[in-house]
This record gives structure tokens, sequence and C-alpha cells, in this order.
DNA sequence: CGACATTTTGAGGTTTGTCAATGGGTGTGG
DNA sequence: CCACACCCATTGACAAACCTCAAAATGTCG
């Protein structure tokens, strides 16, 4: 099964363990703790609550909850999701290891979306009161919290760019380079990788059909630009899906 | 001259005065001071740098300047909008009285984004780094900071679903009731106002082009929904328009 | 192995974009 | 004050991108 490749079980914690030890963390150079000094990230460890495990299609929070902690993936990958007035969902983003999730709920006392895991996956939550008391103790914390909050609103100032203005070629494009530089900065490889989620919410997430989906990945394939087997992808010529994504190439529509 | 309508400069001061008072302005029950004492407000006041006015079509910031302070729209309006790799640009909001601009930049050191004034307009600075020291003092300021950056991520997340999810009608219902809501909250007429901005800044924002605005608005002028007059919108059916703004009902193509 | 879900591929339709021409408002200079 | 230029908006005809519907192929899981 080459189901796992990326996302093995990263820290090696013993199983039983409870609370979340940031410090043994192998996310933590990424997460909530990057660039504290041990003393602060012990303190944030105080804090840090349960470690939830999640199997695949899980829900994490849904949609009108009350809000009471943020979640930071620890392994596994989660999708977040909107729905309207009318029934149909919105993906907002697909989040991995040492991402924040949850953030959408600040605003109001509920939540805004729901999280739903992808693979089996496991997080740390994360109560935002004791957050909140914490901040007034460990400045770098809330100088790095509103460094993720402000790159939060960043990417989705991105997705607008990409929805609004993008052809469904570019979007697909800049979803894989997002994707392969998100792993490169885990530490796993740039070319190889799996995708987590269903060409269904690939589609959803860029504003096309999952045929849209389907019919851009055989194109890639035609020329020559990417491998795909099932759900793995190895990109062939980084460099010219990176061109694409970027609006200088196109790739043509027939071979 | 009905140009001037809503926003006829709302704080009544004098106008030689550089430094600004919150207290004094009448934004602050929706801007950052909101919910604070009189003591916090003052101490507020003492971080607020200059006010800054701005011509239409001046620009506030650019992307790629050093981010140093967020800015509180007085009066007046602004867009925000992000430029790609192939010199598209998309605009990422229309900010009014009240709103705060800059939050982009809080992810790195630099604006993400290029701020313009829509009209003539002015601006409270903020210095980020003393508010930040703030924070640590007025601990209510911090957690209503976090609600706007919070409510910024919700209507972003808002954005991709109307980008990623609707028709051309349906998004231009969802923008023309957004507005409508936004001037009620500030205490102007919900059904009666002027676009501040171009046919082609609508359309951009959208996701769409200019000539489908047009066609739009011709098409709910024909349909009874709005009564439009240059850039003076009046709204004759506002149920009806936010019946099609939450997707449960369709304004037929053709009359 | 069989039932079900997901993905791929094809054909045709719809929405929206593109291109082009016209109309109207505003400001400037004669 | 009018003529002209310029910008913005409107409208029409056509084209292109993408969606919808349908069917087959492939994969997944009990």
């Amino acid at each position: 099964m080459s189901q796992g490749i990326p996302f093995p079980n990263p820290a090696p914690i013993s199983l039983g363990a409870i609370k979340a030890s940031c410090r043994a963390c192998s996310m933590h150079q990424l997460c909530l703790p990057m660039g504290l000094d041990d003393a602060d990230i012990n303190r944030l460890d105080q804090i840090i609550g349960q470690r939830r495990r999640l199997m695949r299609d899980e829900r994490l929070y849904g949609m009108g909850e009350p809000f009471r902690s943020l979640y930071a993936v620890r392994y596994g990958h989660f999708k977040t999701y909107q729905i309207n007035a009318s029934g149909e969902q919105q993906i907002t983003g697909f989040q991995m290891a040492g991402e924040l999730l949850g953030m959408d709920a600040i605003s109001g006392d509920r939540h805004h979306c729901d999280a739903v895991a992808l693979e089996d996956s496991e997080v740390c939550e994360i109560p935002f009161a004791r957050l909140e008391e914490l901040f007034g103790e460990v400045p770098a914390l809330l100088r790095h919290f509103h460094r993720i909050m402000g790159q939060e609103i960043t990417r989705e100032q991105n997705v607008m760019l990409l929805l609004g203005n993008m052809r469904a070629e570019q979007r697909f494009a800049v979803f894989l380079v997002n994707l392969s530089a998100r792993y490169a900065a885990r530490g796993y490889s740039s070319t190889d990788f799996g995708l987590r989620m269903s060409r269904e919410d690939i589609g959803n997430y860029l504003g096309l059909t999952i045929e849209s989906i389907s019919r851009l990945l055989s194109r890639f394939k035609k020329q020559g630009l990417i491998a795909v087997d099932k759900r793995e992808v190895h990109l062939v010529e980084p460099a010219r899906l990176k061109a694409i994504a970027a609006g200088t190439e196109q790739c043509s529509p027939m071979a």
C-alpha cells in the first residue's frame, strides 16, 4: 500500500499519551510554537488539551457548533467547507500537518464551516480561552498567532484570485504547485505525493466540476507534465507546471 | 449633487486636528474601539497616529511596501486588489467607514495588496507595533482585534463561496445585498445608495466582465427589482433580491 | 466475487467572455 | 456657450470555456 507515504505518524510518541507535547512533535517548526524558546513551549504545552484521533470522513467540528478550541493538525489531512442556503457546499481549504483549524470561528462564538478528516488523522486541541490568557504572558506567541491569522487571510485572497481570474488549467496547476510546496516544506517529496482528496473535492475547491478535473489530469498527463496513477501524482516537469500556474505558459487543449 | 448622500464627513471635528480621537468618531461602535470603556479608549487614542486624507484614486499603500500600520477608514471608500504574475488584477474587497485595512500584511512584513481610495477619503493610521504593545495592557482590545481578523477570514470565505459556486446573477445579488446591509449597519438607507466603484471594479471583484455587470443591471431593472440611475441604486424589491442572493429564486434571463 | 463508488471519456448545451459599435456624461478649450 | 475628446456604460452578435447528461471503465470494500 502506497497510501501512507508522506505522513507515517511523524511524532514517535507513546501512543497512550493523552496530552500533546509540542517539543516532541515533528511539526513544532511549522505550527503554533514556531520560534518559541523552551520555557515558552513548556507553557504552551500546559494549556494544550487532549489529542484527538479521527477516522477518515469523521467530522472534527461542524458549522454552528459553539467555538471552544483551535486545532493543530498533527498528522493526516482535513478539508473545511461551507454550506450555503441552497445546500451547495464550497470547500474553503485543505489542511495538512502543522496547520491550524478553526480560525474562522474566532469572529463569532460558533464555527463557520465544517472540518472533516480526509484520512485517519490526529489533532491537538488548543482551548482558545486558555490560549488568550497565555497571550498576555508570552508576547512571542501572540505575534506568531497574528502571523498565522494573517497567513490565512492572504491564503484566502490567493484563492479569490484563483477563482476570480484564472481559467481551469491554471487553477489546477496552481493547486498542484501549492501542494508540492507545502509537502516540500514538511520534508517530503515535492514531486511525488498522493492526493488525499477525491476529484470531486478538488473540483469543488477550484470551482470546477469533477469531469473538468478528470480532463485536466488527462491533458497534463498527455503533455508529459505529470504522471498519475490513481491518486498518486508525480510531477514530471515542475518548472513548466509552475509556468502554467504563473500564467506565463499554456498547455494546449488538444495534443 | 447627490454624490455625497451617505457619507457627509461624519465626525464633526475641527479640521485642523492632526490626531484622531476615537471617542468623537462616529464609527467607534463599529471600529477597533468597539466595546471598550472610556479609559481604554483613551489609551487607544494615545497610540493612534495621524489621520490621512486621500483623494480619489490615491493609493494608501502598495503591494510589497513595508508594513507598519493598519488603517481604519473614517469616511470614504477603498478597494484592495492583488496583482498576479501575469499582471491581472483581482479586487479582494471594498472597504467603507469603520472597517480596517492592512490586515493581509500581518503575515509578512510587507503589504500583500494595493489599497486605493474610490473617492476622497480619510483614514486613521494605527501603528501596529504600538497596537501590539497595547494588547498586553488592554485584553478587551486584543479580543476584539481577534474578532475583526476572524471576520475578515469568514468574509473572504464567503467570497470564495460566491466565486466558486454561484452564477453571475446570484453573485451580483449577493453583492448588492451585502452593500445594503453594511450601509444599514452605519445608519444609512439600506435601499438607496450610490455605488462608489465602477462597473469594471464590480465585475473584477465578482469574477465577471464589465459587460456582464451591465447586462445584470439591465435585467434587474427590467424585472423591477431595482432602479438605477448612473451609479445611484434603489432596491425596489429587497426581499426578492435577497431570495436571489440566497439562491432560492431566480430572475429569468429574458423578460 | 459482486455491489457500489469513483473516475474517465464523449456529445451536446448553456453561460459567460470577447469583440465591436453606439450612447451618454463630463471636462476642456476655443 | 458650444464643440470636441475622453471615459464609462450599454447593447448586440458571436465564440469559447466549461457544465450537464450519459455511459463505460476502473477501483474499492465487504
